[in-house]
DNA sequence: AATAGTTTCATACAAGTGTTTGAATTGCAA
DNA sequence: TTGCAATTCAAACACTTGTATGAAACTATT
């Protein structure tokens, strides 16, 4: 068994990294220096910076596809597998937003360096960004089972939306706090969810469904 | 007066190429090889890389908030500085979503140029952006024409969520295409602001305005 | 046609990138 | 301890990037 300190310090400092600057300006050598290793040991432990951001990717993809789906198992048990569609929805938004909002000490590395990835879509991430697919068609039949009768593409639309209004307040909470002269308070996380939550539900709602 | 023939060809070549593929992986070379030009033009001409795009983007910039500004006042003059938010709404999403999508012949190279803008938020531009707010507050302002009581917070928030829809689904149409299997037509541009405008609407009155 | 100013061009430069190398060091089993 | 594999390290490599240089070509005025 490898002594993985190397591994996991590498791990962290490029998360880190990544999640407060962007892929675009952050070097293998800032790396290296952050996790204070050697400028070698990410292409021995890693094979290639690529490499690296992928396994990153993967495996943070996978831990905020299981906590999502973790909340709407919880919300969908409580009724038998019918959920409120509010309930789905915030299984659906909850997670991200609450990750990379509200007070600093609060927010998780993991959830702006998810962030990043939805902004920058760099070579490596594209390649694997496929799979995320899959995953939100479990979300789509989720709400097709809260909303029995609406149509395919209006709960598309929903999700669609959702994640819209969702993603856009964590890239630009500035550009929101700047324009509202901080009357939007971006640290009310609960406030949040329930504004994307009901103005999501609004549009499923009023497409006649 | 110089005569402005190569000038004109790299800027082209430049905005082209970096709606194309993003301003992360457009080199120099790539934009001089594009407008037929020697390297060394872009210094001679702009001064630097960056000094290139920031000229790129206040000219693309002014010329989209022109639009905007125009539509606006179009629907403000009908009915003497009173639109419907309808129109309101429409004016601010409207130009952007014409111009990234429906057909690809009818796409404009400025506007998909702005998304990228939007997305990637390359240093030169970011220290430029901040006027944007400026801008938006015009809009916030004739959204309060339109609904007067609104608070200023639900005026905030509907914005940011009517540029939050738009532009998602411009950024990534590709996924909602694929989610839906195609049954959300994203070319049919007109379907897509009347969605995102009468969601928006729905936000704003739903919030007692 | 001669000249002065502008623009083009091939080329070189310095800095930064990810990656590789091979020797040194470490950790651990025999 | 000895031996062997795994790991670390400093250094160098090959390549790309934006920028600078100085000579050549062009343009237009005299």
């Amino acid at each position: 068994m490898p002594s993985d300190r190397t591994r996991t310090a590498i791990l962290a400092a490029a998360e880190r990294l990544y999640a407060d600057r962007g892929f675009g300006d952050v070097t293998l050598r800032d790396i290296v220096a952050a996790a204070d290793v050697n400028l070698a040991a990410v292409n021995y432990h890693f094979g290639s910076k690529d490499e690296l951001i992928a396994e990153l990717f993967v495996t943070r993809s996978l831990a905020l596809n299981r906590e999502r789906l973790s909340e709407l198992r919880a919300a969908e048990e409580v009724r038998g597998g019918r959920a409120p569609i509010e309930a789905v929805l915030r299984a659906l938004v909850g997670p991200t937003l609450r990750g990379c909002l509200g007070p600093d000490n609060q927010r998780s590395t993991a959830a702006r360096f998810m962030i990043r990835v939805s902004i920058e879509s760099v070579p490596p991430i594209r390649r694997i960004r496929n799979r995320e697919i899959d995953h939100l068609r479990k979300f789509v039949a989720a709400m097709a089972r809260s909303l029995p009768g609406c149509s395919d593409v209006e709960l598309y639309w929903g999700l669609h939306f959702a994640l819209a209004m969702a993603q856009q307040t964590v890239r630009d909470s500035e550009r929101l706090t700047k324009l509202s002269d901080g009357k939007c308070d971006v640290d009310d996380v609960d406030d949040i969810i329930e504004r994307v939550v009901s103005v999501a539900v609004m549009a499923l709602a009023g497409a006649w469904c």
